[in-house]
This record gives C-alpha cells, sequence and structure tokens, in this order.
DNA sequence: GCAGTAGATGATATGTTATAACATATCAAC
DNA sequence: GTTGATATGTTATAACATATCATCTACTGC
C-alpha cells in the first residue's frame, strides 16, 4: 500500500518523500553542506516512516545496509539532519521524525498517535506559553511542545472495536 | 540564604516546602496511600531543589542517607510521586521538579533556566494546539510544553557580564 | 489475634539511550 | 604533497530506565 498518513491525511508517499530528498539536497547545496551517503540515507528512512524512528533503530537499518553499526554513526546522521532543519526530535519518545517544514524557521508542535506510533507537525502559536513567560520575566530560546493522543485513524479503529 | 526562586520570584523556601509536604501528607490520607519514608524524602529532596533533579542524583542522596541504592528505588518513589500528581517529569531533562499546585487537575508548562537549572511551572491554555489538533482530527490525551530559556535573575547577571 | 492479600521494598540483572575520546579517511586549498 | 577542515570509524562508557522475583509490611476480614 503506497498510501500512508501524514498530518494524518492520506497522501501519495513516494511523491511527498522524493521532493522532500530533493528539497534538501537543494538546501546542502546552496549551504554547502554535505549531503552524504549516511545523511542522505537517515532522512530517507525518516520520510519514509513518517513516525518516530529511534536512534538504535536507525543505526540496525543502517547495518543492515552495510552503513555503520556503531552508535555515533546514527547520533551524527540524525545531529546532521536535526541542526539543519530537516528533522526534529521527539522528546517524549527519544526518537526523530523527518521535518514536514524543511527550510522555513518554526517552533513546531506534535501530535502523537499512542495507537499506531504516527506523528504529526503543526504549527503552533504557543501564545500562552508566551504571554506566561513575559509575566515572569523569563526568556524564552526554544519551546518544546508535544501532544499524545489518537489520530483520526485509530479513533475511527477504536470505536469500530468498541461497537462490534 | 533561605530565599530561592519559585517561578522565578523570590519567597520563604522552608515554608513553601513545609505547607506542600503537608498538602501531599493529606491527599495519601484522602486516598489510603502510603506516604512511606522514601516517598516522603523523595517529595522532600525536590522541594528543597526547585529545579529539575535526575533519578540517579535522587538514588545518591538516598544512598547517603541509608534509604537504598539500587535505581528502582529512585524510580518508583519518582512514578509515585508523578502517578500522584506531586511532582512532574520535565521530558527535556530526564528529570523530575516538585509540582507546584498539587491537587488540581492540570496540564501543565514548564520554563527552564539553561543558565541556573530553576524551573517554574505555569498554568497554560495551549490554544493553538488544540485548535490544530481539532483540524487534525486528533485527540489529544495528554500535553508537553516546556521552554528553555533564561529566568529573570540570570538574565541580569548576563547583562552585567556583557557590560562589565 | 491470625490468615490472607495487596502493596511496598530489596536485590539482581538487563535493557535502552547517548556521548566522550581517539583514530582514520577523504578531499579541497594552498 | 602538506595543511586544514570535515566526515567517518571505533572503543569505551556514561546516563537513564525497567523487568523480574524474593521478601517484607500493613491493612482486611474473620
Amino acid at each position: 500500500m503506497p498510501m500512508q498518513t501524514v498530518g494524518f491525511s492520506a497522501h501519495d508517499h513516494s511523491y511527498c518523500s522524493t521532493t522532500a530528498m530533493a528539497r534538501a539536497a537543494a538546501v546542502c547545496a546552496e549551504r554547502r553542506l554535505q549531503f552524504t551517503p549516511i545523511r542522505r540515507r537517515a532522512l530517507e528512512i525518516l520520510l519514509e516512516a513518517h513516525s518516530a524512528i529511534g536512534a538504535y533503530d536507525l543505526l540496525e537499518r543502517f547495518n543492515a545496509e552495510g552503513l555503520g553499526d556503531k552508535p555515533p554513526v546514527a547520533y551524527r546522521a540524525l545531529g546532521f539532519l536535526v541542526d539543519n532543519g530537516f528533522a526534529h526530535r521527539i522528546e517524549r519518545l527519544n526518537a526523530f521524525v523527518a521535518c514536514s517544514h524543511p527550510g522555513k524557521a518554526h517552533d513546531p508542535a506534535f501530535m502523537i498517535c499512542t495507537d499506531c506510533g504516527a506523528v504529526a507537525e503543526a504549527m503552533t502559536e504557543a501564545k500562552g506559553l508566551d504571554s506566561a513567560a513575559k509575566e515572569a520575566g523569563f526568556q524564552i530560546h526554544s519551546r518544546l511542545i508535544e501532544a499524545e493522543g489518537q489520530c483520526p485513524g485509530c479513533r475511527d479503529t477504536a470505536e469500530q472495536g468498541a461497537k462490534g
């Protein structure tokens, strides 16, 4: 099945994956960053998943493909992707997802489905947090916003199960 | 110095600590929970800190006091405190803080000072996240909101340093 | 009081995530 | 062809977390 969920909605995944890779390659070229095979493959794997991938999961994939089997290999590749805005770290899961809006600076929020593991990225304003920080005299350097719950697909499935 | 920061503002810390302990004890009595010496001491230590304490830091304290030196001891105590709303886990730090609003159900936001390690808890609305979730058809079960930056005290210090 | 039971603690082992530190390879610039 | 910069390979270990089973303690009902 070629369709999966992004933002929990069906889409042509191979297309979105391909365009994301092309965009990443373009950004790297522009910034004189080396989009090496390991980095490239790491991003491909994240893009294929649309769920969060742990560093050691990634490492297993690498190992199977002869790309290296030591933790730093995975952490460096992931670090590169995160540093350059091609991926995000999901703290709740100690894992990583491909960025849905690469290139643009953003403080994303994530919705994590606890049933199927899908992760969707949303742009949010976090106005409540900003005003709380202002009130406290706290200067925010970075925000972390993650929600866990059920994606639309899994809600439907759960309801079916409850009925049947 | 008896004063420290909560919500980054000066306060009589021994008083806030004592009342928090009393409140926790009352809640435990009401819910028929055992507020055992280990659990009690864990909460005391978190309350004294007003910054996030890691499980192994806590364990070191326990060990020094003859309360146990194996990881499960710390994780169980912390689990109890979190489950019952006396403490929160800070994902970004893999560490724990005493709850500033025990008893009330809440989805707190945290402000973490990267200079001094102080952590303040704020109540927020997270309206942006809620509307994004609604739009995506995602049902939120729990929220995680953490900001890193500089607390008022450390901002002042940093400015002094820049000047001098 | 005493037996049964649930919950708490003790102890061992292991699993999982992450980084420090050092060595080597690759490639471009001089 | 040496230098310098960046990426990768490798070893070791730090840091965080849980599974499992044995034992003990405290409440429950008799």
